[in-house]
Order: C-alpha cells, then structure tokens, then sequence
DNA sequence: TTGATTTGTTAATCTAGTTTATTTTTTAAA
DNA sequence: TTTAAAAAATAAACTAGATTAACAAATCAA
C-alpha cells in the first residue's frame, strides 16, 4: 500500500495537519487492479473517484453503432472516474479500463461528503480540480472547431508526451475522433515532410 | 435592480439565512448592459463571474484564420463568464457578448474567494455546478464523437429548446461547428423528411 | 519457433460537410 | 413606406477524413 504519492500531490495544493491527513487516510481506501481490469463498467453506478498512484487507465464508450470511443487516458497523479454516474449515481455511459496494472485512491460518495465537511480545505480543492478540468474539456471542444486531425494529433502529443508511448496508435487515433488508417497516414505524412 | 431571481435560484440547491444573504448580496454586485456590448473581450482579463438575471449572451473566439465559433449560449439562471481566464486571471481567449439586454449578477475573484470563506455553502454550490458544468463540456464531446451534425442539431434543440428562436440561424451552426450553408441543407432535409 | 492474435500501413473509393457564388427573404432604419 | 443591410436558402464544385480491403509487422502464447 502506496500512499505517498497521493499525499505529495495534495501537498501542492493545500496544506493538511496530521489529524487530516489521518483522516483523510481512514475515509480513502487503496486498490490495486491489473491490466485488463475494468473499474467502472458502462451500465453500472460509478461508486468511486479515483487518484491514480501508478498505472494507466482509458475512459471509453461504445456507441449506437458498437463503435469504441476512448473520452480520456490518465496516468500517474490524475483523477479517473465517470463523474456523471458519481454524482448522480446513476447507471454509467462510460467503462474505466486498466491499460496496466494501476494502483489507486478511492473516495466513495458518503466519504466525500464526510472529508469535505470535516476538512473544508478538501472542498476547496476539489473545486479548483474542477475549475480546471473543466477548462481543459472546454478546450478540447475549441481544438476541435478550429484544428486540422492532424494539428490536433500534434497538440495532443505535446500536451500528453507520456502517453503517446504507453498506449497503442489506435487508441491515441479513438481518442482524437479519427480513425487508425487515417492517423497512420498523417504519421506517414509528418515523418515525409519532417515537421 | 433585480436581485430576487438570483436568490431564487441559490435557493434550489442551498438555504441562506438573512444573515447570509445581507453578506452574499453586499459582496456581489448587479450590472446591465445592453444588446451588443462585451462583457469580456478576448485579450483581456475575465474578472466576473456572471449570473445571468435576464438576456442572452454568446461565449466565442475568433480563430487563427478568422473565423468565429460560439462556444456556449447562457440566457436567464445560467451562468456566463471564462471560466480559464477568471481562474488565473490570464487573458481570456474569448469573448462574451450580449445578444439581447442583459442584467447580471457578478461576482469579482477576490470576492467569490471571500464568500466562500464566509459561507462554506456557498462553495458546496460551486463545486456542485462545476461538476454540472464539466459533465454537459463533457458530453458535449461524445456528441461531437458519435454524433452525425444533423443529430447533433436534433439534441441541441431539445436541450435548449429556448435559444433557437432567441438567436439568428448562423450563430447555431456556428455552435454545433458547422457552416451556415450546411445547417439550412440538414434543417430543409428535415422539413421534408418531416423529422 | 511456430502459429495466432493484435497492431500498423497503404491505397482505392466514397461521403459528410466545406467553399464559393448567386438569389431570396427578413429585419430594421430613415 | 421605401430602402439598405442582415440573414437565410440553393446549388455546384471541392476536400478532409471515413470505409473497405489486403497485407505487413510486432507481440505473445505454448
């Protein structure tokens, strides 16, 4: 059981007293899930928001069509769950999929409610958490009115540089709403003309 | 000055008492401007949040090449502003437009932080409605992913069923990321298919 | 070390949506 | 009430990206 990592990373935001920390420590609990393993499953209720401590995850969907869409990776330090079916704890859209073995944090609904009465400075951070998740789902809809697939292929690797290596291409293609020939071919293209 | 829709609307999610409410209106302050003016600009700082009492406004940029995309539409009970620019206090990469008069209630950075300080509900609230906020960005992108642009018009109508008679034709199709051109063809296709 | 499965490439054909240009309709100002 | 400007419709030519299909590498299980 590995949770440094997780305090460190709050470390950045906030600052937590011992009596916190334990706190914190006794209304989250660890898991660890192996390649493969899915922790949310399309048609059931998200329970959990997940710090991911180590590993790789993808949030897809399958649609209308049976078509595979991959909505978001997250890798170390990210937040992984389907935050719809979480708080409204509903039935899923989404699967949250173990691309390796991930290790994570949990924060059931009640325990959150719990930590944010109790440590209000965890309220706080989750809502700057928002703020800027939100931002950049926003900025995903502006690349996609305004970029080219290939400029947002281009966006995608520098914001991401980590992943690119992790994951197959054709997920990184599912992920930028193209499809894996036409990624390829601007990969051919990009190499062609060296930029 | 119009306060009394604002009150309104916290009251669905949070009760505040007279106390609360004396602090909350003291530290938030009521705007009108008329059709046509900005209420942020793209380059400058966002500094409100903006509640909107009564009107219409649209959220674009304009893009390297010119063009102009409406990100959001935001009429009576929503809420207006960018986001990205308020947070770091950057300059924002969009603007806010009035489409009709429009009365507000705005909330400055530093005041919002205030609140929050003074009534902890207060934040419970935001962080709610940012999580509201980041699922519709968010299932906005599905749509984008699996959605035919006629489908994608069809939803859009549905759930905003208010906006289409408020604003011209073109400013839809620039919200759904399509021409103009294109809207007419898929809204004459539709007339004549009769859905 | 081999066969099977998963991943990636290439190329021809196809289509949803764009571009450009012209015409018609609606809105609003004088 | 007329007129100019803004908005919407129509249509032809065009393009970014999809689809299909065949094949080539890479990975993996046994």
């Amino acid at each position: 059981m590995n949770y440094a990592p997780f305090l460190n990373y709050i470390k950045n935001f906030v600052d937590l007293n011992e009596k916190e920390i334990t706190f914190l420590r006794s209304y989250t609990n660890y898991k660890k899930y192996f390649k493969g393993q899915y922790i949310v499953q399309q048609g059931e209720v998200c329970n959990h928001t997940n710090f991911i401590i180590s590993g790789c995850t993808e949030n897809f969907y399958i649609d209308q069509k049976g078509q595979e869409h991959i909505v978001t990776f997250a890798i170390e330090n990210w937040w992984s769950s389907d935050i719809s079916s979480f708080i409204t704890q509903k039935p899923s859209d989404f699967n949250v999929k173990c691309l390796e073995d991930t290790e994570v944090i949990q924060f059931t609904c009640q325990n959150q409610d719990e930590i944010f009465k109790n440590i209000p400075k965890m309220e706080t951070l989750f809502r700057k958490l928002l703020e800027k998740a939100l931002v950049s789902s926003q900025k995903r809809i502006v690349n996609n009115f305004s970029l080219s697939a290939k400029d947002q292929y281009i966006y995608f690797k520098n914001q991401y540089p980590n992943i690119e290596q992790r994951v197959p291409q054709y997920m990184v293609a599912s992920y930028l709403g193209i499809t894996k020939e036409f990624l390829s071919k601007i990969k051919a293209h990009l190499v062609k003309n060296k930029s």
